[in-house]
DNA sequence: TGGCGCCGAGGAATCGGTTCACCCAACGGC
DNA sequence: GCCGTTGGGTGAACCGATTCCTCGGCGCCA
């Protein structure tokens, strides 16, 4: 039905092999040709056969994005900063979500399905210890992963302790020694972003030397409802913490919320700082680190296209800056004197 | 490199011709024989080529999704209502952003792009006026379409009219006489949603007999900031209105923070409503008119697929059904008794 | 018993590019 | 004037399924 390749060589007088030379740019055909080749394919609305073109050739020009879930914030938003880059290089973009989050019936696995059906793979914060990752893995194609990291296989990240650290610092800088904190949960496989979190916590607390007290660490489960549990828990205790750091922003912002239930102000009477840099931080008044989540998404995408490009090379790994952006939810602690400067780098 | 379905075909002793229909679950082939081939195919890790499988049969087996934006709360809450549909289908997801809104470099004209690669389209909300619209629409694919119509083409959606009645209604109920609102924009492109949800605001004023007051119509641009600064520009009339009907939950969260900066109650002082169901909208109390947007992201796809199965069937489209949920951000105006029995329906 | 229909299966022609091996003519150097 | 090189181009063998057509054999009905 559609026109082929052999309908352009026709009308233009040459052969199939020079027309797909012609059209694809490689060299060994006059100019002249080539430009003759361009219009009649253009007249013609000569549209290659993708299946055709990658049968042959044995490339599929698409990537597949793996990812446990699609409508949040982060995977959605690392997810538009991927699709930019695959666009532009005119590669076609695979949506594939993991995870037993879906409906009852069980998923596919994803691995097999992958199978000789793409180029290569961006993998978006899966957690480490889910039994599909490996298989993934195994499928030894060009791989790149965003917000997660595995042996020989190369990630863009943000130092998450670092971020960790940043955020408690401010917490102590301002004053705060009773310093809660709201985690994931203690059992659920936990994303790689959650170890870190809290070895950056407790790093900047023993830098400090400040105890850190088992009663004041609860569990949000990276929700927002998780994180105002966990947050009227934690108002709960007999001696409640001056001040929260939240594993996360959602967590956060459900600590923001348990505050207002029981009329204490953020910043004021109990302070409170996330991690991510959610679009509605800035809304909410919290103070976080923010890190560049579609730049994450972009610069794992360029990785994955230079990585195919390149062959087998350096499986090279990427940590992007964070920085601490103090909003209204955060404030000295009841009579001390703040010590803004520490921060300010 | 890889296994072919002619080393299955040898391994188990038949043709190519039966392992193909053996391993597709056609008829004519023995259930022994079957039993045998898949067995076979297990043993030696065959995967079945999609590119020539596509190429013999003409099918590709994937659906492309066309959206304006991905990270924006509706439409990567509809696309994960679509991937569940095509994951279960076993339908390859190709993602492709149209719009300017891109990078400095021009896209390329999406509609080129998917000509014989995908099977079939769903196009999340773009612009009617887009012109790349015209062009999807010309491929003339199966096409389903979400929050969007088009002549001749099956579409999802909600009835904006009737969700943006319910909205006024209900300020209406409440006693609010001075309603404003915040719309988008009178120059942009705009979605079909704001059409609609104007004409309802408009309806239920004019049945309920209240003036519309050209004053009270200020410009949100469908942005959080945009209503904020929409909201303090109405609050800044010498009359300013008793409540607010926003076109969208993030314009009447962008009203709720100029409230807030006013020192004025949500509820109390000037109320407020949207439209949406964002996932924001319970957390931040706002009234507002839901919408069930996983489902329409899921009904539209298995519309999709049905209309490629049936082949050129009616092109049936769907309304679902929104609801008014009352939350903390609207309540009776100054001196007014409420009847809440009319928003019970 | 002859014939019809159906089931299971095989042969081979596609599908539409890509690419390898080869070829020819022109050109430049010695 | 001869030979080697290079740029432009051709022919045809793939790539790995799908599917149409054909065919033998068996059961069943008349």
């Amino acid at each position: 039905m559609g026109i082929t390749i052999r309908d352009v060589a026709e009308a233009s007088g040459v052969s199939t092999a020079t027309v797909s030379r012609a059209l694809r740019g490689l060299p060994n055909v006059d100019e002249r040709t080539r430009a003759r080749v361009q219009r009649i394919a253009g007249e013609l609305d000569y549209v290659i056969s993708p299946s055709a073109s990658r049968l042959a050739s044995g490339r599929t020009g698409s990537i597949a994005v793996v990812t446990p879930y699609i409508a949040r914030w982060f995977f959605s938003t690392v997810l538009s900063g991927v699709e930019g880059v695959l666009h532009t290089a005119d590669m076609d973009l695979l949506l594939t979500c993991i995870g037993d989050h879906s409906n009852s019936r069980q998923r596919s696995p994803v691995a097999a399905r992958l199978r000789r059906r793409v180029d290569g793979m961006l993998i978006i914060a899966v957690p480490p210890a889910d039994p599909q990752l490996q298989d993934l893995i195994a499928l030894d194609m060009p791989t790149s992963m965003i917000g997660l990291t595995a042996a020989g296989v190369p990630s863009v990240t943000i130092d998450d302790v670092a971020a960790a650290r940043l955020a408690t610092q401010h917490l102590i800088n301002l004053g705060h020694t009773r310093i809660g904190t709201i985690s994931g949960s203690p059992s659920q496989t936990p994303f790689t972003a959650e170890f870190d979190r809290e070895a950056g916590f407790a790093q900047a607390m023993s830098e400090a030397n400040i105890q850190v007290d088992p009663m004041l660490e609860a569990y949000g489960h990276f929700s927002i409802e998780g994180g105002e549990a966990a947050m009227t828990a934690l108002l709960s205790q007999v001696q409640p913490p001056t001040a929260v750091f939240a594993l996360s922003d959602e967590m956060a912002f459900g600590a923001l919320r348990a505050l207002r239930a029981h009329d204490l102000r953020p910043g004021k009477d109990v302070s409170v700082v996330g991690v991510d840099g959610h679009d509605m931080a800035e809304y909410l008044g919290l103070t976080t680190v923010i890190q560049p989540v579609v730049e994450l998404g972009r610069i794992a995408a360029e990785s994955l296209l230079a990585q195919m490009r390149e062959g087998a090379a350096q499986p090279e790994s990427t940590q992007v800056a964070t920085q601490l952006v103090v909003r209204e939810s955060t404030g000295p602690v009841a009579g001390h004197r703040s010590v803004p400067s520490k921060d300010a780098r």
